[in-house]
DNA sequence: GTCGAACTGAAATATACGTTACAGGGACGG
DNA sequence: CCGTCCCTGTAACGTATATTTCAGTTCGAC
């Protein structure tokens, strides 16, 4: 199991590298095919790649050949094994997956600015797809419950967001607290954090261990904790009640947080909706009082 | 496939045809998941649909549960066996293999996330339309430039902005410095600003009139100021040296921050690429040191 | 605090699969 | 017509995988 990794990688000897795709490969070597083989190669290729997902029998009943002689085709391709070759399959359509981000307007060229811009409403986009519903309108709940005291706090680059998001809340509702300062400052604040208590964790890539021990202690104080993560999913969320998570791949050397702010914003914009006529009450009345009215 | 038809056909028991996507209507019935299965089906979605193609027992390390908790998440549902829900994950593939890219509409859903992505992206796009280049380069210029102070300061809902590229760029150049605080401690800094100076300023509306004052103090003694504010520009735009302006409007009572962000991100992106090699260093000696090397 | 229900993973089991060995069968050259 | 070589599928093998069982543990309710 653990060890197919460095045997996979090892033994795709002959075809590893190159550019060209698989279906070109095996285009360009059908000329070496018994005509069985190549039977089964044509069935392939008619079936891209969809029939190379199978198993090797039905690979090979679908074609009209045996089981091995879908072997010996594949072993000729390069392959060390059939597993081999469906993780080549694999690692080729995750590829080809990934790439719609340039389907944005057709404009190949464009400056840094239309890039960043381009990677960031990828992001927006994939993060408005991948939120689970259920777990956004949990958290909703969750957050705008005035009785359950609420803690914000985020990684190194994280935190800001927590900020921010802390910064709208305490307008709707009161016991909201951001978490500041050193990680060994947080801890103190775990005295007080029990069943009640709501924690808005934030943590992406690379993950804090910091946050990780916070969170593990918060959960087994009984808090709740809501994490808004990466696509990759910190290990926080083994401990989190609910996982929010967004895309945050950009041409940079840092992560953008793009996808982690439509989250927050989202997040407030409905915690406002929920409590409704009392949130505009509320937003009313602290206008009056900076007013000094 | 062929001999398989009775077999699948029988076993794809509970979702066989709905036209739901598979994702959906994980989606969907993450609610009734257990904690860990539901670990299990956010890495599913997080990398679909490759996380699933694996073998369950791999698929649940990458998950961080066993295989027999995955097992029973497939099996809730409505999948009468692991091997269906894979045949499942493949015919969704090929259907979406053969549409080429019919992705960017026929999506009828429309809840609070979808609209608040929507009217974030429209803001992207505006705001990189918007934007002036010679502004953007002269900015990237201004703080790539090491030799000069710089000062991040934002209002009460983008100072955690001004936080965010602060945390940034601190780890590009020196003399970074965050203005934190309350507003009246904020002059104490202007004691030592001068002509060397940038000052990046973040302010939308409602304009923060103590902002407003800080900044013509600045300008005054001779600082730079990046301004990063609405499309409606603060008065800040007077006295600043370069304006970049995002588009922010947004469903909720609250405007958007994310064409802030977007700038941000965009100009820090361009201060690495600015800096090049010397950048990449920097972050690979700041990298050692977090280590403890 | 105590009880019960639900969740979870370790280990055991059964099954399906890839792989290999081997023998039948056809084609070509002698 | 015969013999040799290569191709091919059948059948047996061992392994990896899905699946089931069960006991430990946690969580929530009373």
């Amino acid at each position: 199991m653990g060890s197919s990794e460095t045997d996979a990688s090892k033994k795709r000897a002959g075809n590893a590298g190159n550019g060209a795709s698989l279906a070109e490969q095996i285009r360009r070597d059908l000329g070496r095919l018994t005509p069985n083989e190549r039977r089964a190669a044509h069935r392939l290729l008619a079936d891209f790649p969809m029939a190379g997902l199978d198993t090797a029998a039905r690979f090979g009943e679908a074609a009209g050949v045996s089981a091995p002689t879908v072997l010996r085709m594949i072993a000729k391709l390069g392959f060390a094994s059939y597993g081999a070759f469906q993780d080549g399959l694999k690692q080729e359509l995750a590829a080809q997956r990934e790439t719609p981000l340039t389907k944005g307007g057709a404009r190949p060229k464009g400056d840094a600015l239309d890039a960043f811009a381009l990677a960031a409403i990828a992001n927006l986009r994939a993060t408005a797809e991948n939120v689970s519903r259920e777990e956004f309108d949990a958290a909703v709940r969750l957050i705008a419950d005035k009785r359950r005291p609420l803690h914000l706090l985020g990684g190194r680059f994280t935190d800001p967001i927590a900020a921010y998001m802390a910064a709208h809340l305490r307008v709707l509702r009161p016991h909201v607290q951001h978490i500041e300062g050193q990680p060994t400052a947080w801890f103190d604040r775990l005295l007080d954090i029990g069943k009640a208590d709501v924690i808005v964790l934030f943590d992406i890539r690379r993950y804090s261990d910091d946050l990780i021990a916070f969170a593990e202690r918060a959960a087994r104080q009984g808090a709740r904790i809501i994490l808004i993560t990466d696509q990759w999913l910190s290990p926080i969320s083994k401990v989190a009640r609910h996982v929010l998570p967004a895309h945050v791949p950009a041409p940079s050397v840092w992560d953008s947080s793009a996808g982690l702010l439509l989250i927050v914003e989202a997040l407030t914009a409905a915690v406002v909706a929920a409590q409704g006529d009392v949130a505009r009450d509320r937003l009313e009345a602290l206008e009056r009082l900076r007013r000094g009215d």
